[in-house]
DNA sequence: GAATGTGAAGGTTTTCACAGCA
DNA sequence: TGCTGTGAAAACCTTCACATTC
């Protein structure tokens, strides 16, 4: 039971609905452009290669955005989604490892673009500490958690390298950081009550490998 | 049926399989470091939070290559699954698009260890075409059909911007090459005998940002 | 007529539990 | 005894199909 009563859930919402929300704010951001008023469930499927009755479902689980015989406005739903996503606001990010990966990530504009705005940069190289990298400060990494602790940040990016990750991550959680997406390859222990994301950019390659030598015909494309 | 004799699927494999096989692959890179002979199911779930019973039945799809009372022995286990995925050789891969992302990913540890080797970059940036950036020549994205099917590169990783996607997939296709690993966050539209993956950052952020709007409890990790 | 919202059906994936083997 | 390999059961997710509403 939630007590903000923003959101009630009477049945638990499944991981690939929620990645599927990613893919209809994404759809309904261009519909926006493209000055649709509404869009049906058909089309919607249709721009991200998904089964009209998947997408009335999954929409279902948070109430009914649309009208019968006409389809869901495209505005309205675009702006529902992202309250349910929490993208409706903005979220402080720290990033750490102004790295190949980190530095990359600094200058990622989909991030800015769904209000995750990256506010300071952690390092351990002497060279970066104290510079200014795209116009934000970099900070060492051995003051990352007496700095974490005062600032307002709520969300982490690790892009260290993984024989130093855990380390790292544990001075991300003891400033109190709840949620952190780690680009490492290796898995990080932390804490029942933190949430953890490990993006893992060979995983795809090695699918694309498996499927080529193996003739994998797949489900869906993801 | 597959006529190569290399594997011949009984039961279809599911996606989070062969995601799964990834992850046995990195843990097992890595008790081989830490030199272990053998390693049981329960090891390898606890190494990668996932369960003693799924370890077990992923590999049951390739074999048995276990030994009842002892478990898997590190080494040959690795090996097995580097064939099954296909990394047990080497891929060349194009990179288009030398932004942002895409010069963070020219110098990505990961794809090399497992045998992706970037060895041609493309662009349409006058300034950087004919240069080498880390080593490796950048061409001119305007030849990139001609040059792909002259060349004996069987996978390219797209990391241009969105507006252009469709356009340079297209003479990618063009060129016969059959697997694409794209980072645009948009849909491409391309033929039914290519393998297209797509790698979204953000979609994993705002996972974060859902789970902790609405103290969402996953299921798994990822 | 057109398209949503949703129980029920169908399919897929995970977990259980135990037989079988070193 | 310890741990794999695997049918069967359970859990989960997707699709169907249709009543409902505009």
């Amino acid at each position: 039971m939630d007590q903000t009563g923003e959101m009630v859930n009477k049945k638990r919402i499944s991981e690939s609905t929620i990645h599927r929300l990613s893919l209809y704010f994404r759809a309904l951001s261009q519909l926006e452009r493209e000055n649709n008023e509404t869009v049906s469930s058909k089309e919607l499927a249709k721009r991200e290669k998904l089964t009209p009755a998947q997408v009335r479902k999954d929409l279902s689980f948070f109430g009914s955005f649309g009208t019968r015989g006409l389809g869901y406005p495209v505005v309205e739903l675009k702006n529902k989604i992202a309250a349910i996503l929490g993208i409706d606001r903005s979220w402080k990010v720290a990033l750490v490892g102004v790295g190949n990966i980190g530095s990359a990530l600094v200058g990622y504009k989909e991030f800015t673009k769904q209000g995750f705005q990256i506010v300071k940069l952690f390092d351990n190289d002497q060279r970066k500490i104290g510079s200014n990298h795209k116009g934000i400060e970099v900070s060492d990494i051995d003051n990352i958690k007496e700095e974490l602790t005062e600032s307002d940040i709520e969300l982490v990016i690790l892009a260290v390298p993984a024989a130093v990750a855990q380390f790292v991550i544990d001075d991300v959680v003891r400033a109190g950081v709840k949620a952190i997406l780690n680009f490492a390859p290796i898995n990080l222990k932390v804490p029942d009550d933190i949430y953890l994301r490990n993006e893992n950019m060979s995983m795809e390659l090695e699918y694309l490998s498996f499927a080529m030598v193996n003739n994998h015909t797949p489900r869906k494309v993801r």
